[in-house]
DNA sequence: GCATTCCTTTTACATTTGTTAAATAATCGA
DNA sequence: TCGATTATTTAACAAATGTAAAAGGAATGC
């Protein structure tokens, strides 16, 4: 738990007794690979920390399994388009690497607003961060090449390419595994 | 002014002295089409919320303009991976339509969230909504094709096809113009 | 109203990516 | 450890998109 309010430390300082607060709506939860976290066509009503090990939000489209994004440690995890408009995700939640999440009930999280303004706020700037870096991906999947997109990956996230099978850095990236594995072989 | 407060009424109600606060860091802003609102490597701490017309956010990759998105009447525009981050922009933005905006000072702004939670509260909200926005977005610009993302804005903006020039939409689809045109031709 | 500029489409060809299938490599459970 | 499953690569061909250049249309300023 301490790893938890070092992460939120980082943004913003919380009074011990929001502390306590969120500590409430709080549960530890350990997963095994591949196992599911959220499943499709249910409404997000929890935010994840993730403690150790990695997941995956995904979804199919034309029966094909698109990865979304990947958190790894110390970081959160939640279908945003689902949780702020409280409709049902068409993605799920899946874990790629065993895991240890901190759960935290955000139907209860949001009554906290009204009682801990700085617990708003941390999670305001929480998710102000989340927003600027979809910004950035966007922009990557609108106007690089899929060999810039592979190339600044192997960059700034070669963890990334060693811990998660290379089928779900495909659809991650926009293309098709076979169109990853000849990038790959190019840049050799 | 009205329609600014009638705009953020949708989010969140707003006592009459955090509307006054308001009011006072807000200028209205009269411009011409092709006009520059905020250049490129200009740090970002103004908000707009368009009243009338059109502007969008663009940007240089080698050397080509890419219109990262459009923002027409009552709509929030703001470049907010510098916004958040008070990083310079690589971004700028342009009116595509004569506008007239009304300029919400961002430092001020920021600093009104200590005075009027409901304030804070409000803008969450309207950058929430915006964050859901940019994840739609990119889950189309992951994995529909352009065909597909084409029509879809044929079916859900069919406004923003009668008023922005086709060179600005292309790069906004993530195509060059010479393949939207095809993609317009095969579905005449 | 005309000339100029800008926008859009078209053409031809190059490049990239997708699709399907098969081969190889790696991983996992009994 | 072996067999089976899963992941990755390779190959061959099809489809989509990019590039460059030219032509036609539309809009704009003088």
């Amino acid at each position: 738990m301490d790893t938890l309010f070092r992460f939120f430390a980082q943004f913003q300082p919380l009074p011990t007794k929001a502390q306590e607060a969120i500590r409430e709506i709080c549960s530890v939860i350990h997963l095994k690979k591949n196992e599911e976290l959220q499943p499709i066509g249910h409404t997000c009503r929890t935010i994840y920390f993730v403690k150790k090990g990695i997941a995956r939000i995904y979804y199919y489209k034309d029966g094909i399994d698109i990865t979304e994004s990947f958190s790894f440690e110390n970081s959160i995890i939640a279908r945003v388009e689902s949780l702020f408009t409280t409709k049902p995700s068409r993605k799920a939640i899946q874990i790629v690497e065993d895991a240890e999440l901190i759960a935290i009930n955000a139907t209860q999280l949001f009554k906290l607003y009204d009682i801990h303004p700085s617990i708003e706020r941390l999670f305001r700037k929480i998710f102000e961060k989340g927003y600027v870096e979809t910004v950035n991906r966007m922009e990557s999947l609108q106007f690089h090449t899929a060999e810039e997109r592979y190339s600044t990956l192997l960059h700034e996230a070669p963890d990334l390419l060693r811990r998660v099978p290379l089928k779900y850095i495909a659809s991650f990236l926009g293309i098709t595994q076979v169109s990853l594995s000849r990038i790959r072989a190019t840049l050799k």
